[in-house]
Order: C-alpha cells, then sequence, then structure tokens
DNA sequence: CATATAGTTCAAGGCGTTTTGAACTGCATG
DNA sequence: CATGCAGTTCAAAACGCCTTGAACTATATG
C-alpha cells in the first residue's frame, strides 16, 4: 500500500466530541456529495478529516462518525482510490492514520468525468443511433424524426450541466497546495 | 378529473409492435430522466407517447412497455401531475386515452425548481450556519472557518449546474405550440 | 515465534424505493 | 339496475444499494 511516512500527527490533543457546528457540517456535506452519486458517508469522513486538518486513526473515525468497522474500511479505500485521503504512518504508533488531501470537488470532477460524463454520452450516442435508423426507415414520418432530435435536447442539457459542474470545480485549485503549508 | 374531449384519435392504426429504433430512444430517455431522480418508467411512458404522436390507451402502454396495470395508472398520474401527458376522452370509445403534452424538459425543470434546488438550498444555509457558529466559538482556529468557507463551494459548485441546466431548458419552448397544431 | 492489535473481506441483514397484482371503485351502456 | 370494462389503490413482493459484524489476514512488538 502507498502512504508515506510521518505526517504531523494531528493538532496534538485531538477533541473527540464533536462540536454541535462541526457534525452540522459534516453532514450537509455528505448530503450535496449524495447528491452527486456517491455515498453520503463518503462524503462525511472525508468532512470530517478535513474540517479536523488532522490525521485520524480508523478507531477514531469510526467513532465519531458511529460507522462500524468494515465500513471505515471500505469507504476510506474508495477515498484513497480517488485521491482525496492519503494513508500516513506514524512513528510510535502501529496503525495508521488518514488525513484529507485535496478538495472533494477535485474528486466529484474526476469521478463523474470518467463515470457520468460517458454514462450521458453513451445515451446521446443511442438517441443518434435510434434516428439513424428512423431516418432509413422509409414508413418513419419526418415528424417523427424530428422528435427524436428533440429527445435529444434532454440529454444535450444534461450534459450541458455536468460540463459546468466539472468546469467550476476546476477553478478551486486552492486545496492542491495546502498540503505544503501544513 | 381533467383532460378535455376527443383530442384526434391518433394516427388511425397504431402499429403495435416497436420497432428496435423506436425502444432504443425510449430506453434512452428513460435513463437520462433517471438520472435526475424521476423514475425510469416515467420517462419510458412519456417517451412513447411522445414518438408516437397519437393517443394511447393505458391498456396499450401497458402492453408496448411491459408494464402492470397499476404501475401504468401511477406513472400516468405523475406525469399528468407534472403537466407533461394530457387525458383525452376519445367519443365511440369507452377509455381515457393519454397522449404527450409538452416537452419532457419542462417537467424535469419544474419539479428540479421545487425540489432539487431547494434541497441544495438548505445545504448551503446549513453550511453557512455552522461557519456562524464556528465563527462565535473561540476555541475555533481561524483555518477551520476557511476550510468551513471552502466546503460551501461543493454546493455552490453544484448549485451553478442546476441553474445551467433550468436555464437550458427554459430555451426549449418548441413543445409549448406542437398541441395547437397536431 | 507468540501475541496483540489494526485492517480487510464478504455473506447476511437492513432499508428505502419501485413494481406487482388482486380487490375495489366508478362509469357507461343496454 | 345489472353487467362489464377502465382505472385506482395499496399491501406485499421484488429489487438494489448500503451497512454490519464476524472470520480472516497482515503487521508490529516483546
Amino acid at each position: 500500500m502507498k502512504g508515506y511516512l510521518w505526517a504531523p500527527s494531528a493538532a496534538t490533543s485531538v477533541k473527540t466530541a464533536q462540536s454541535n457546528w462541526e457534525s452540522m457540517a459534516i453532514d450537509a456535506v455528505g448530503n450535496v456529495i449524495e447528491f452527486w452519486g456517491f455515498k453520503r458517508n463518503q462524503g462525511r469522513v472525508w468532512a470530517l478529516l478535513y474540517l479536523r486538518d488532522a490525521s485520524l486513526t480508523a478507531a477514531e473515525i469510526e467513532k465519531e462518525l458511529e460507522l462500524s468497522k468494515g465500513g471505515v474500511s471500505m469507504l476510506i479505500r474508495d477515498l484513497e482510490r480517488w485521491g482525496v485521503v492519503l494513508r500516513v504512518r506514524v512513528p510510535g504508533d502501529g496503525s495508521w492514520r488518514y488525513r484529507a488531501e485535496t478538495d472533494l470537488l477535485q474528486m466529484a470532477r474526476r469521478v463523474i468525468e470518467e463515470r457520468e460524463f460517458s454514462f450521458i454520452a453513451r445515451i446521446r450516442a443511442d438517441l443518434a443511433e435510434a434516428r439513424k435508423l428512423a431516418e432509413a426507415d422509409a414508413r418513419v414520418l419526418p415528424e417523427q424524426v424530428e422528435r427524436l432530435r428533440k429527445m435529444e435536447a434532454v440529454a444535450e442539457a444534461t450534459e450541458k450541466a455536468l460540463g459546468v459542474f466539472l468546469k467550476t470545480s476546476r477553478l478551486d485549485v486552492g486545496g492542491m497546495f495546502e498540503r505544503f503549508r501544513a
């Protein structure tokens, strides 16, 4: 597994009780991220790590967010794969610690780019294909072909919205440099 | 129930077998619409009616799309409520017929406007609230407040994408006038 | 190497949503 | 007003997705 030795271990005393504003923010992030087709708890784990600006152990995450051992393991695996959470080793400690790496928007962008975008592209291709078949069929009225064309507008609008999301998220590069400061 | 008397009853002979291109297009529409959080079959029913440009009975829809009686009833109710399907009565026929009314984009727009938009707005409000609470708390570091602010970017990007979708869909007014031609 | 602790895996369970189908309602017609 | 068909309703089943937890693996430490 990747992960680098000892990132500075948290702000020493991790106060383990969630303040009110913290859980509010954590849940909010979970909700937006769910909107984009990710798991709510993926967003929550990331948000916890990001807000604390500290490296936490799996056990801590488990306790703070009331998740199961196995669940935390899988959630972290996903976040690591997307590059938004980093696994670090702390010297006098047998266990891994995790910290938020980049902005969550980057993860959303990356995944939407490769997964949703091509999903919509596929749909558009299907509609285009259907139209071609219809055009070749003499029994199909020109009006119907026109309607097929209009249907593509739904897919196009969707694609456009995704595009804006991606573009917007790309503007937020702030997160990229933070890791060098801490 | 609403619905108006005898819209011209279909193109006489409704060829009851789906051509290949037709089911392809129907499924494609079902898929995009599902992306926006509607039911796949809501999209499919609308697409069938729209493509045929004819008024079909519930029984016909049931057969064409392989849905259950009860299912068709409920799907149509939804589509009617959203104003994208119209219920019409044909003189020599004891049953209702249904036809596609406006562009599906309008339905998506309407529902997203009232449901998704406020959902995201609520999330943004939560984040703003969390930040306010954090700012009032002396123990919270300014850095953390800054991170809370950054989190709002995720919600903002989402809101922006929805906005674009809404704007785009509003441009397509073509559907509005068609009903007067048929 | 033995032991303890952290982390992973995955079948089973839980949960929310969608679909089915059978009973029911309502309406038109003779 | 009896009959039959169209349409509606809703409890139960089916389905898909997410989470749990117990067994298992890996790793550190004495």
